[in-house]
DNA sequence: TTACAGTTTTAGGCGACCCTAAATCGAGAC
DNA sequence: GTCTCGATTTAGGGTCGCCTAAAACTGTAA
C-alpha cells in the first residue's frame, strides 16, 4: 500500500516466497499454505501471515482457505529470481569449478545479493545460455520462459532411445549419484527394461547397463530422438 | 552468551558493524559511537544498542562513553569481511568488466552472501592477489594483513617522483575522475609544484600536467622510487 | 446432516534492528 | 570548582519475519 513495488525493494524472504509459489503453481493450480510452508521449511501460520501481506502488496491472489496464485507482478518478480538463480548456477559451474550438486545452495544465497548488472554480465560471459547445468530453462530478462516438452525416463517404453535434457532435482546427494552414473543432460540412454507398478528401469548408457528406481527415473526428463 | 560465535552465524548488520569499526581503528585508537553511526548512516542510539550486544557477544571491547575496539575475535571476523570484499572487487574487475568506481557497491552486497568456498575459488582464479584494484591489501584467509608503507601524494616534496600504489576512496564519482587523469595504482607521477596550506599539487604523469586539490592528493598513496 | 480430521487463519509473543525523545555523562571554559 | 554543551546512553516504539497455541473453516464419511 505504501511504496510502489520496485524490483529491488523486495526482501530476501519475499523473494523466497515468490519463487516457492512459482514453483508450486506450474499449471496454474493454486498453491496451498501447507505446501508453501513445507517447501520453505516454515510453520503454516508464518506462511499465512506473509501471504496476507503479499496479497495486500499486489504480488499474490489469495482466496482464504483456498490457495494462492501469483499476480502478473508477482510472477514477474519470481521469474526474475529464477533467472538469477539459474544464471548464477551456470556461471559457477562454467567458471568457478562448481559441480552441479553443490551449486544450488550457493546460488540460493547469491540470487538475493547480485545486481541486475551483474546478472547480465554473467549471462554475457556465458554466451546467453538457454538452460542451466540441470537443463532447467533460463527465463529471459523480460520474463519469458520456454519449457521444452520432455518425458520422464520412467515413462519411456522398453527399447526407446532418448537424450536426457533435464534433471529436476536439487538434492546434492542424489545429483552426485546420478553424475557417477553419467546421467546428466546430454547423455543418451536406451531403455532395456521397465518393471511395472513403479518398479525399476534398466537402461544402457555409455555402453554400461544401469538399473534405477522409479523416484530417480521420474526426475530425469528426456527428449525422444524421433521428436527432435 | 547463548550460542558460540561461528563465522557464518553473524548477521549482515553485525558484519557491517565489525567492518566499520575495523576501518575506524587503524592505530588501535577506539572508535566513537558517533563515528560508527556516521560511517554506517545510522542514528547514534542504534549504534549504542548494537555495540552493547556485540560486546556481550565478545566481539567488541566497550568502555561506556569512551569508545569501542575489536576483540581478537571481532577483528578476525572483520578481516574475513575485508578479504571477501577486496577479493570480490578484484574478481569483478578482472573477469566481469567492472570498473573500479562501480565495483564497491556490488561487493558491499555480495560480501554477505558468498561462501568461504566461493571466496577461495575467486582468489584462485585471480592467482591469489595481494592487493585489490584500489591497491588495498587483501588479508589472507587466516587473517594476516600487510599494510605496505605509503605516502600521501599531498605530502611529497616538489621534484619527487613516485608510483601510485593505493587509492583510498570509495566514492564512484571521485574514482571516475581520478581514472580520467590516469591516477590509478601503477601510475608514475612527478610532483612539479605544491602550494602551501593545503593548496593544490601540480604533477606530471603520462607526459601530461595535472593540478589536483588537497582532498584528492590525500587519498593517493605513493611509493617513492628510492624507497622500493 | 452432522461430526470429525485436517488445513488454515487468528491471537499473542519474541528477537533483531532500526528510530526519536529524554536523560546522563564528561571535558573544556570560566 | 562549577557550568555548560556536545556526545552518549537509556527509554520507549515500530517493522519484519518467525514461532506456538487456539480458534475457525472445509470437505469427507458415517
Amino acid at each position: 500500500m505504501s511504496s510502489p513495488i520496485t524490483a529491488d525493494s523486495l526482501t530476501r524472504s519475499v523473494e523466497d516466497y515468490l519463487k516457492a509459489i512459482y514453483r508450486l503453481t506450474p499449471q496454474g493450480r493454486p498453491a496451498s499454505t501447507s505446501e508453501i510452508a513445507h517447501l520453505l521449511e516454515l510453520s503454516a501460520p508464518s506462511v499465512s501471515g506473509m501471504v496476507k501481506r503479499l496479497s495486500e502488496l499486489g504480488l499474490l491472489e489469495h482466496l482464504p482457505y483456498k490457495g494462492v496464485q501469483l499476480t502478473a507482478e508477482g510472477r514477474r518478480a519470481a521469474l526474475r529470481m529464477v533467472r538469477r538463480h539459474r544464471l548464477i548456477e551456470s556461471y559457477l559451474v562454467e567458471f568457478l569449478a562448481y559441480s552441479w550438486d553443490t551449486v544450488h545452495q550457493e546460488a540460493e544465497r547469491l540470487e538475493h545479493a547480485v545486481s541486475d548488472t551483474l546478472v547480465e554480465r554473467m549471462a554475457a560471459a556465458l554466451g546467453h545460455p538457454s538452460v542451466d547445468p540441470h537443463g532447467d530453462p533460463i527465463p529471459t530478462a523480460d520474463g519469458a520462459i520456454e519449457e521444452l516438452p520432455a518425458t520422464p525416463l520412467a515413462v519411456l517404453e522398453t527399447g526407446e532411445t532418448a537424450e536426457i535434457v533435464r534433471v529436476v532435482e536439487n538434492d546434492a546427494e542424489r545429483l552426485r549419484y546420478l553424475a557417477t552414473l553419467g546421467l546428466k543432460p546430454g547423455a543418451t540412454i536406451t531403455v532395456l527394461d521397465r518393471q511395472p507398478f513403479g518398479g525399476p528401469v534398466t537402461i544402457e548408457t555409455r555402453g554400461e547397463i544401469q538399473v534405477i528406481g522409479q523416484a530417480l527415473a521420474l526426475v530425469l526428463l528426456c527428449a525422444v530422438g524421433a521428436h527432435r
